[in-house]
DNA sequence: GCCGTTTTCGGCCCGACTGTTTTCAGTCG
């Protein structure tokens, strides 16, 4: 799959060629092809085999031309032009807070920077002052800038994100002047990493809300102070945007706010078709000259203005786009899951492997949470540092199991196990023992770095095995640590839809494995999920309602999802 | 550079905040 690394250079290019001052419209096209190749779930060089590059859309001849050669050479030649004009250090230096193209160029021109070293040598010389435009304050923001971009501000997990914003808004709740808070932004649609948080306020009192923000005690510094937005950098170095809001416009903002910037975007398309215009106050009917408000106080009243149904945050995403703006009959949005849909966890870890609960405790905190169920699926013994359980073992977990399950009357624990699949896609197990689990699911720990044809068919052969109901953690993810690895996705989702097999949502803040979009393509595949926290202690339970988002992400409805069905209709499904 | 439910030319999303300016350009989301 090269699509990373086209869609990175065409990035790259959009980027020089706003520093070389090209029209905004051309640099536009350059990043907007970036997004669309980035989201793809096909393979680019297969397209390009077809000859169908061209039918991506917002890809035409010069850029289907383009992508072609570096496809076929690994180069692209007006890539190697521009960098000659425009060095390759500055795409780093418009990455500067406070900077953008303009003052690049500016500095580039002027002062020969070409990289954020030459950017701080010619901060720390004082040759700024000399140029136009450029004071002391602007100098001041460079400085802490280039502070922020050498500290590393990396994307944050789902999980990091929500609490640092449900710290916000739990400070600033409490003030009388706040009648409605919403942590919006790319958290709201439960993306997988969040950069930073964006928080909207309902109240007609802005300053005042604005005066305790910036001062609250997390607060390191303030990058921006006004009367109805601000932005602070916490003591952790997350980036916090609040906006104040007045109640008859909360509902555009939080669509604004929400996001994604793209399906905004879209939004605003559609509204100039109908004569309308689309801002964070609201929907307006421009007709007849004459603006006039059409709606604004809920997300639902705005959706309804434009001629849409309500879109849940989840699914404001590019890689649905087509599907809700595309099509000529009108979309009908689909009824998603919810986490009380959820009626047990499949896939936590007890002392019997590397868990920290036992299963009696496990248990417990699963029937608290009102589950019907709960699969205690410990390691295999080939995952040596997990601890994982022996054959021999396995009967006495059994025993401890079916001695725990005679006492309870509302609530069943599950015999089940995380087996290592390896590197030939044989299981850790033999069919004997795998024929005495009520649930097994597989999982590759090691082996990453194989071929893409070398773990398809690892992952296919799984799939083939009669024993094995679902894939844990599939694509190997570590978020901000490891890369997915890279197999052929639609011929494994089909082995899976073959085999009757589920594909793991795993709920776990660092894997969210696999993601919405994955999710969104494999269900479209046809294939079937369960959602499981992978908990190794009884608290990480509470991570359910990140794979629920998740799934939601991916459009999945709760008849998707196997751990939605009721104890008796799952001990069916599993004996198939 | 892309694209077409008025278009093969002339459009391409909208607004706040900052810093430097006496009216606005640049940056950001």
């Amino acid at each position: 799959m090269k699509n990373k690394d086209v869609a990175d250079i065409l990035e790259r290019m959009g980027t020089l060629l706003e520093i070389k001052g090209e029209i905004v419209f051309k640099t536009r096209a350059y990043y907007k092809a970036a997004e669309t190749i980035a989201g793809l779930s096909e393979d680019i060089e297969t397209i390009r085999k077809e000859d169908r590059l061209m039918g991506i859309p917002g890809i035409g001849k010069t850029l289907a031309e383009k992508i072609s050669q570096y496809l076929d050479t690994g180069k692209m030649n007006a890539y190697e032009e521009l960098i000659r004009e425009v060095p390759e250090g500055l795409l780093d230096v418009v990455h500067v807070p406070s900077i953008g193209p303009k003052k690049a160029k500016l500095f580039f021109d002027r002062l020969k920077v070409k990289s954020v070293a030459d950017l701080r040598k010619a901060v720390d010389t004082g040759k700024l002052e000399d140029l136009p435009g450029i004071k002391e304050k602007t100098i001041d923001n460079i400085r802490r800038g280039i502070k922020i971009v050498q500290e590393g501000q990396e994307r944050m997990h789902l999980g990091t994100a929500t609490e640092a914003a449900e710290e916000f808004v739990a400070a600033l709740e409490k003030l009388p002047q706040v009648k409605d808070i919403v942590a919006a932004g790319s958290l709201r649609r439960g993306r997988e990493t969040v950069r930073d948080i964006d928080i909207l306020v309902d109240s007609t009192e802005p300053s005042k809300v604005m005066d305790v923000f910036v001062h609250l005690p997390q607060v390191k510094s303030i990058n921006a102070h006004g009367e109805t937005r601000s932005s602070v950098l916490t003591q952790n170095n997350v980036q916090v945007d609040i906006r104040v809001v007045e109640p008859k416009s909360f509902g555009a903002a939080l669509l604004y706010f929400t996001g994604s910037k793209d399906f905004n975007i879209k939004l605003r398309q559609i509204a100039i078709k109908k004569e309308m215009k689309v801002s964070e106050y609201g929907i307006f009917s421009l007709k007849g000259g004459r603006e006039k408000m059409l709606a604004g106080k809920t997300e639902e009243d705005c959706f309804k203005a434009l001629g849409l149904p309500y879109i849940p945050p989840e699914m404001r995403e590019d890689f649905g786009e087509e599907e809700i703006f595309g099509g000529g009959a009108k979309f009908c949005a689909p009824a998603l899951i919810e986490q009380k849909d959820i009626q047990g966890d499949l896939h936590v870890h007890s002392t019997w492997s590397d868990g920290h609960n036992s299963i009696a405790e496990m248990a417990q905190a699963a029937r608290t949470k009102g589950y019907q169920y709960l699969a205690i699926s410990d390691h295999s013994p080939r995952l040596r540092v997990a601890g994982g359980v022996s054959p021999e073992d396995l009967k006495r977990k059994k025993k401890e199991i079916d001695g725990l399950n005679a006492k309870l009357k509302d609530f069943h624990i599950l015999f089940g196990t995380e087996v290592e699949i390896d590197s030939d896609g044989n299981l850790d197990y033999n069919n004997t023992i795998l024929g005495e689990f009520d649930l097994v699911i597989a999982a590759i720990h090691s082996g990453f770095e194989q071929s893409s044809e070398q773990l398809t068919k690892r992952l296919v052969k799984v799939c083939q095995n009669k024993y094995v109901h679902a894939i844990a953690h599939p694509t190997g993810v570590h978020l901000g640590k490891r890369e997915p690895c890279h197999f052929d996705f639609k011929e494994v989702c089909a082995a899976a839809v073959d085999n009757n097999v589920c594909l793991e949502i795993n709920a776990f803040p660092v894997r969210l494995d696999l993601n919405g979009a994955n999710v969104y393509h494999a269900r479209k595949y046809g294939v079937k999920f369960v959602i499981d926290t992978d908990a190794h202690r009884a608290d990480h339970m509470d991570f359910m309602k990140f794979g629920v988002t998740t799934a939601r992400r991916g459009w999945l409805r709760k008849e998707d999802v196997l751990n939605t069905l009721s104890y008796n209709e799952l001990m069916k499904h599993l004996r198939k």
